[in-house]
DNA sequence: CTTGTTTTGTACCAGACGGTTAAAATACGT
DNA sequence: ACGTATTTTAACCGTCTGGTACAAAACAAG
């Protein structure tokens, strides 16, 4: 029975590539994890979407605690640096944060996986970001996005003053991290109406109106 | 060891009462979902916070499944009962919208443990909340006060045409859920200042204000 | 009291699951 | 070439956990 697999399986000239090897468990990892939760996530599920075995995750993460944060640390790091590409330094204040919104939008939109690493997270409390400063330097910039949009539109009168850029950014995720963590629940209700694809971007263009209207002079 | 509670545990006379013995189970896995998840939720875990054995819960529920089904809809109903004595009818719509929102967004407040199995369920894809129409049910009667206010609001002139009663539900249910929702990763990474005391009041009644400007004619 | 049905207590299990042991294979400095 | 540290394989394990078998109480009906 175990004769069957042993010989054929690994090939004299195979190299050794250990970073290859972490990034292939991260990211079975993260299907794992993303689909069944923490709990329900099972290592042997992982091992079998990876070329590896078991003994190696708990030889690079110690053990499942350990895989969840650097699930959960390679997840903010790709996602944050997505948004780096993003430049509005040279929009008027208004359009800026448009874009700024639509963008949060879709992006939150491209990255299911990511938006239910966080549910997770916070369902077990998030404990596990609480102790990570990597993640939270990762997230100052979007702020810093909306304290110059915020600064610049003081400075030009075309945001009304006493706007606080950390709430602004409550406020984008809130309604773009709402759309894709309750989808299941809020269309199991009231249909998919809003969330087809003609809906989404109808919501999209239909928020980004709601807010300009809300933070305008 | 087991004698010093045999005795006095039981009366003679006691009486068996199978539906509080179903609500004790209930509120026990309540909970102990809320707080742990459906997979890291555990079964002895909710018999030790009962008064009736294992046993019962598989009599009563069938399995862990079936009791996560009743402890949703348990939920649901308790939950969207709360809010039938709202009476928005006599106010203007403009108030009666803001009314309509700080309500939703205390009332998200105050049942945490709602808004936690709202978030498991919809990790877990939301197929049991598919298959309920007793919950699909109980959520009509939110989405018909916002309804009467866009009609009343179009009729005097004081909301603007075009509003989606739906989409508008969408919008205070999603401010009012990730306020709770995304509490644990948000204040992690940008501090609790919004979420204090004093911060939520003032996050509320900012997004109150927020809101109308963003409705009104 | 007898009989049938509902409700409950006790003891138990099979499988799943996270984690480990021990050693072999490979890379690497000297 | 050789010794040492790193990386990988394969088999194994103790415990936890959802679920059950069995039958005794409690109750209702006749």
């Amino acid at each position: 029975m175990t004769d069957q697999e042993k010989a054929p399986a690994k090939r004299a000239g195979w190299k050794r590539d250990p970073a290859k090897v972490q990034q292939d468990i991260l990211q079975a990892a993260t299907r794992e994890f993303a689909d069944n939760g923490f709990n329900g996530g099972r290592i042997e599920r992982i091992v079998q979407l990876t070329a590896t075995s078991k003994r190696m995750i708990y030889y690079y993460f110690g053990d499942k605690e350990g895989l969840w944060r650097a699930v959960l640390e390679d997840a903010y790091t790709s996602v944050r640096a997505q948004e780096a590409e993003l430049d509005l330094a040279d929009l008027p204040p208004l359009e800026a944060l448009r874009k700024l919104f639509v963008f949060t939008f879709d992006h939150h939109r491209r990255n299911a996986d990511f938006i239910r690493l966080v549910m997770i997270e916070n369902i077990r409390g998030g404990h596990v970001l609480a102790s990570s400063t990597k993640i939270r330097d990762l997230n100052r910039p979007v702020v810093a996005m909306l304290e110059d949009i915020c600064r610049r539109g003081a400075a030009d009168g075309s945001l009304r003053p006493g706007l606080c850029p950390l709430q602004l950014h409550w406020e984008l995720s809130a309604l773009s991290f709402f759309n894709m963590s309750n989808r299941a629940t809020f269309s199991g209700i009231f249909g998919a109406g809003l969330h087809d694809e003609a809906g989404q971007v109808r919501l999209r263009d239909s928020l980004a109106d709601q807010l300009i209207r809300a933070v305008r002079a």
